[in-house]
DNA sequence: CCGTATCCATTCCGATACTG
DNA sequence: CAGTATCGGAATGGATACGG
């Protein structure tokens, strides 16, 4: 299967994975929620390569998860700071973090979670709630096309 | 970065990359939740070759996300189905779809998403919800070493 | 400090052919 | 039907050197 053939698949699940399904793109946004914003920053904390950095920021900005700006400090260079798109891919890196929390790492190893940054307590785990309120189990969740409304609220 | 090198990582949202970052992975979960067991529905669903798809079923059943079972219909072949820890995947499936969902697709295009099973309706956006019950904007999550309990709840 | 431009190694993936 | 074996091309990633 092609990586550049989804812009028409219909599976929402296929077509996220298709913008964001790389491994160093959710790395770049939870880092970016950090609050980092310049190249330098991003580098030393991915530990990646300045050119891959340079393909991944620029894939951000053009599918509009990321935008520049003037650097704040007065060099004349860019700042990459999120945007509401980027901002709302937080509930993927909850998930991600919480699954990986509970099935993934060994008891007692340390380990960065999805916390509240106010208390540094962990998120409670996201809740899968149909339309009319009822929590769902896994294997009650299907992927299908809806009944009615596709879009406005997911 | 190496993908080999993560089982040391301290990130969760990292290391759960590590293991479903794949572009595949989180696509046979996907079909595995619409209750594709076998060999060949997977291929035809995904379109992949069979020896990348044996690749990748070989790798989610080390991983326990996945298991094997001796087919249902008497064949002298094996069926693939979701562990719990599969199935725990399933918030993060969501998480995926909704975003596209909202940010990815355009109005008009079909698409399909994470519904009900029962009523076939969008499920409703994933709440990031606080330790203490607070609703969290994408701004106020960090990830963090949480201030005492690791495991547990996520 | 912020990138860009090359180069090379590796990985991945699709097609195909083959086996039980 | 359910895999295994092999091959070649394409994409990816890392290292490094270079330029504004």
């Amino acid at each position: 299967m092609k990586r550049s053939s989804m812009e028409n698949e219909v599976c929402a699940v296929a077509r996220s994975l298709d913008v964001i399904g790389d491994w160093w793109t959710l790395l770049i946004v939870r880092d970016a929620l950090a609050g980092l914003r310049r190249f330098g920053e991003f580098q030393r904390s991915l530990g990646a390569a300045k050119n891959i950095l340079t393909t991944r920021l620029r894939a951000l900005v053009a599918q509009g998860i990321l935008e520049t700006a003037p650097a704040s400090d007065g060099s004349a260079y860019q700042e990459y700071r999120l945007t509401a798109k980027g901002r709302a891919l937080v509930p993927v890196l909850v998930a991600l973090g919480q699954w990986s929390n509970e099935h993934v790492f060994l008891p007692e190893q340390e380990r960065i979670l999805p916390v509240d940054r106010a208390q540094r307590l962990p998120i409670q785990p996201l809740q899968v709630v149909a339309a009319d309120g009822r929590r769902l189990a896994p294997e009650e969740v299907h992927f299908d096309a809806p009944q009615r409304p596709p879009a406005g609220l997911s």
